[in-house]
DNA sequence: GTTGAAACGTATCTACC
DNA sequence: GGTAGATACGTTTCAAC
């Protein structure tokens, strides 16, 4: 899919439903001083455009008991692109890890893990690293959230 | 919000939600092998308990020109309260920042940043260390995004 | 772009089993 | 947990401007 321009209208929608998709066409069409007809036009495109990609419900980790978020540094031994692959797929199969980037500078790979409690990590991670040679790893544990947003910065 | 035991119907309709939040309650209800007015009232607990914190649309960031995800490493020299509190919501307040914890650990703070290019990286993070006394920083740019996802791990 | 309206499906809520 | 049903609402499409 290829890069779209947004018009000042199409980003005031994006921003919208970044932040709740539940409204309405005739609501969000009020406030971007549109009729529904063309609101809901623009929108369909968006979703074409696979711009809006998806809708999603997002949950409370802590109101189902995932008190934990560990953040992963991971510098590898080997550089294989065979073994690589094999590693991102083997680390990206688990649920727990919800984020995992392969990195520029010091560190080859972050991943992000959500587990309810310490000893829940300690399993993962066991399972994370039994298949797999690692040079070093590195865990960070969350002791705040300051800030999680699906929000992508639209300028 | 208190926890709340959710049993295995709470789950498979969470996680089905997490999703794709445009089921149709309908075809939630039938997947569980619900009637509608159940699932429905089922769905509308989770929301009350805030367990469904809420829907929101998911963007592609390539879509929008967004290609840049930069994971910013933090330790601070300062650890008076009062100003790591205003160090986090100096950070917290940018758009570009999406994610952003506190950790145990070597590190003190980390950033997940999404920008468009270098560029604008580079204009980001000098607004960033502007205002504040900051002992190391190390950003680390993604090369490759394996996996991201906004659901998290029921069990 | 706009309005207005029709057609349709779904959500919501009630009452009752 | 279940059914049935009434209402209201949202979406979706169309015609005409």
């Amino acid at each position: 899919m290829k890069n779209t321009s947004l018009d000042k209208t199409d980003k005031a929608i994006l921003k919208m439903l970044q932040q709740d998709c539940t409204l309405s066409v005739s609501e969000i069409a009020e406030r971007v001083a549109l009729t529904t007809t063309p609101c809901w036009k623009r929108i369909q495109r968006l979703e074409q455009q696979n711009i809006i990609s998806k809708r999603v419900a997002l949950l409370k980790p802590q109101n189902i008991g995932l008190d934990l978020v560990v953040v992963v540094m991971i510098k590898t031994s080997n550089h294989e692109s065979t073994w690589l692959e094999k590693f991102a797929e083997h680390a990206a199969s688990f649920d727990e890890v919800v984020e995992f980037y392969r990195l520029s500078g010091i560190y080859d790979y972050m991943l992000k893990v959500i587990v309810p409690d310490m000893s829940s990590f300690d399993v993962f991670y066991k399972k994370l690293v039994a298949k797999v040679n690692i040079a070093e790893v590195t865990s960070s544990f969350a002791m705040e959230q300051i800030k999680y947003t699906t929000a992508l910065p639209i300028k």
